[in-house]
DNA sequence: CCTTGAACCTCTAGTTACTGGAGATCCCAT
DNA sequence: ATGGGATCTCCAGTAACTAGAGGTTCAAGG
């Protein structure tokens, strides 16, 4: 049986992360000692080795819940699954086309910029005026994921 | 003068996101009627364009208002704002290799499942183990924006 | 047996960039 | 004068965590 800390080392999630997921319904609450220390089995560490690995992958929490349920058994066809993957898949396919577009406009906006004052700045400029842009419109990506600086993973 | 329904038609923003905007001192307090309401000039109108405008290029509000603030003074030098753009553009692209990475990761496992029950399904069985991955780890894109469905933009 | 310090507990609040609603007020045209 | 849409303020909620305060528990060393 292993205690929080070592669960979160184990997965390479923090500690509060496996709290929320928790408090969330991802994971099932764990036994505790008789002080009201969690303690969990093999069962809970590749339950959240799932979680983890679809969260890395992209999927929003609400579609690594669907995935969960039909994982638990094993009988289901695992067409929705499939399905979910697919449009996982879409969304990616999405936000790389609205990305790819976005980075030729940003080259743009900076190759034009000789450097000097504000007033002649081609970035300054482009920002203003949408006219500049080659694209008729930008698709935001939309991403419904974390905000957090890459400071984290470390698997076993 | 406009009132802040029709700022919100001429920008393809929406009404309570002007009044953030004005909220976090990104949009200046503008003049009121007698009555409360908000009045907007072209000049608002212009900064607001802005501000949409790099919002959809996906800059951060915190660069946003940085360059709002370069371009409020334009005998200064542009070089800050070249840099913010430059950086925005390394962030673009390092998303589009980790969307990239994932697209591959994702097509294999849609791939390689056949359909059936979920004890056999390919997808489930990535999921649950990312030694079934070629990439060694998936880096999380680390958007910092919004979660909206794309129900926008609607420019004059 | 007792002490110490790391790990753990609960609870609250903050992050980003908005969005939505309640309940009250205003503006304008008929 | 009146009706209805636009607007006002304030509060709460979204996703997916993260961080901190203030208090307990565990395990090892003496
Ligand atoms: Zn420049
Ligand atoms: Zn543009
Ligand atoms: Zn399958
Ligand atoms: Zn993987």
């Amino acid at each position: 049986m292993l205690g929080i800390g070592q669960l979160s080392a184990e997965t390479g999630t923090k500690v509060p992360t496996i709290r929320y997921y928790e408090d969330i319904g991802l994971l099932p609450e764990p036994e505790r000692t008789v002080g009201n220390q969690r303690r969990y089995g093999q069962q809970q560490v590749d339950r959240l080795r799932f979680i983890r690995h679809c969260r890395d992958m992209g999927f929003p929490l609400a579609d690594v819940r669907a995935l969960l349920d039909l994982s638990d058994d094993p009988e289901r066809s695992c067409a929705s699954a499939d399905t979910i993957a697919r449009h996982q898949l879409q969304e990616v396919e999405r936000r790389l086309a609205s990305l790819a577009s976005l980075r030729q406009e940003l080259c743009r906006m900076i190759d034009q910029c000789a450097g000097g004052t504000v007033a002649d700045c081609r970035v300054i400029e482009s920002l203003a005026d949408h006219a500049h842009c080659i694209a008729d419109r930008h698709t935001t990506p939309a991403p419904t994921e974390q905000h957090v600086e890459p400071t984290r993973r470390d698997p076993a």
